[in-house]
DNA sequence: TTAGGGTTAG
């Protein structure tokens, strides 16, 4: 367009700059800005609203508010995209800070300012709070859309209230959004997060056109519920149908595969993605294979793929870790630990519970204790109560018995049941009666949770 | 024309 000399104007960069920011293509974004400057279309309220939210997606919240800052009139697109920027990227005092300033300004909030929100919280994990919008949301008088609906049985799913998700099915079927795609994708997943296999079943069953994303929302919930029979039989029932698989689809089939006594189906589908393209960029599809590998017991598959991986994370080399843990090789399973964090790569929780239980299954016994030890200093983590776990069984295993007992007597939360029963299987292995008899006490003393 | 959403690994 620009070549043959027709000049773009505020209907033409919006459009561009959304494309940018779908594509989080920032360098294109960056050009565009340029452009729009010295184009005398930087004032109008569409352009700019639209630079606020391509620098919002690109990550770049700081480049967004400095746009947003500078323009003389706002709109609630203006609010809506740089709270969303914030709030995409946790940066919750800023967008809360962002949320009182608009209401100040008398820009009254729509439902997408409450949708972008209730996102945010979902997003950062937190699905109470989302769920607990819904009502705010209500009492303002505004019915719930779709997107509303989408979030509202995401966080349902989530945190597995079949209940509250049954309501909002409800809702939707009274308001007509039954047939959106998208809510009954999420009322799919709702339902078979849940374990209610049937009302999952029966309107995937119901959906004439089936998407990839339908697809998928069967496989996984499937998958998620160990149904590895039915997941297999969907996922050839898709292919069949003429649908691909995309990374998604694979991501969602192969923890089951590692669940299943054979590897075949694993390493068909291994050969499936070496076989077909498009699947190379997606880091999380080739942790998914690792951890499948790891998980099966073919630890040297798993560190040949490791091997062959240019770009890793803390998922993958976690993935690892709890491989060779499992194996009982902890001296590897420290050694690739000390690798990880030499090049710069944080662990979290999960990876702390990987090279604890790989120190509790060889003996490591002093190594485990000083990473417990260091947890919080060395590396910011603080221990929860699968930490703690680790370190019972660490002592125990070790026949240390009276140090495992300990560990559950100090620690900050309510012992499980299991636990309890991790140190009395310990005490009968090593013949130690007098804690076995306190722990067995203390299990029968537990009062059932609500 | 610009803002919010569904399937996703350790």
């Amino acid at each position: 367009m620009l070549k043959m000399g027709i000049k773009p104007d505020n209907f033409t960069y919006p459009s561009v700059l959304k494309a940018c920011g779908d594509e989080f293509d920032l360098g294109f974004g960056r050009e565009l800005h340029r452009s729009i400057d010295a184009s005398g279309l930087e004032w109008n309220l569409f352009v700019q609203n639209a630079l606020v939210a391509m620098y919002a997606k690109c990550g770049e919240v700081e480049l967004a508010y400095d746009v947003f800052e500078k323009m003389p009139e706002k709109d609630v697109v203006s609010w809506n995209s740089i709270i969303s920027g914030y709030a995409s990227k946790g940066m919750w005092p800023q967008a809360f800070d962002l949320l009182g300033k608009m209401r100040n300004s008398n820009t009254p909030i729509n439902l997408v300012t409450w949708n972008t929100i209730a996102g945010g919280y979902f997003q950062a994990g937190n699905y109470k709070d989302a769920l607990g919008l819904i009502p705010q949301i209500r009492k303002h008088g505004i019915h719930l859309d779709s997107v509303a609906m989408v979030i509202g049985l995401g966080a349902c799913s989530r945190i597995g209230i079949v209940k509250l998700g049954k309501e909002i099915h409800g809702y939707a079927l009274r308001n007509g959004c039954d047939g959106n795609e998208s809510v009954k994708n999420a009322l799919i997943t709702m339902y078979s997060r849940c374990k209610d296999l049937r009302h999952a079943y029966s309107l995937f069953r119901s959906t004439e056109i089936k998407s990839l994303v339908t697809w998928n929302s069967m496989i996984a919930g499937y998958s998620h519920s160990d149904r590895y029979e039915e997941a297999s039989f969907f996922f050839r029932e898709m292919i069949s149908t003429g649908i691909q698989p995309n990374y998604v689809t694979i991501v969602s089939i192969l923890p089951l595969c590692a669940r299943v006594a054979n590897l075949h189906h694993g390493k068909e589908i291994h050969c499936y993605i070496m076989t077909h393209g498009g699947f190379k960029d997606y880091l999380l599809l080739w942790n998914s294979l690792v951890d499948m590998y790891s998980k099966s017991g073919k630890i040297s598959e798993a560190q040949k793929l490791f091997n062959s991986m240019n770009e890793k994370d803390k998922v993958t080399y976690t993935s690892l870790i709890d491989g060779y843990g499992m194996q009982g090789e902890g001296q590897i399973a420290l050694k690739l630990f000390e690798e990880m964090n030499n090049c710069g790569i944080k662990p979290d929780h999960i990876t702390m519970v990987a090279v604890l239980s790989a120190c509790s299954h060889s003996g490591l016994v002093s190594e485990g204790q000083i990473l417990f030890e260091k947890m919080s200093s060395l590396y910011g983590i603080n221990p929860r109560m699968e930490h703690f776990d680790c370190m019972v069984d660490l002592f125990g295993r070790a026949g240390l018995l009276k140090r495992a007992a300990d560990v559950i007597t100090m620690m900050p939360f309510r012992p499980s049941a299991a636990l309890w029963a991790t140190l009395i299987g310990a005490c009968r292995k090593h013949g130690n009666t007098d804690i076995g008899e306190w722990a067995a006490k203390k299990l029968l003393e537990m009062k059932p949770e609500n």
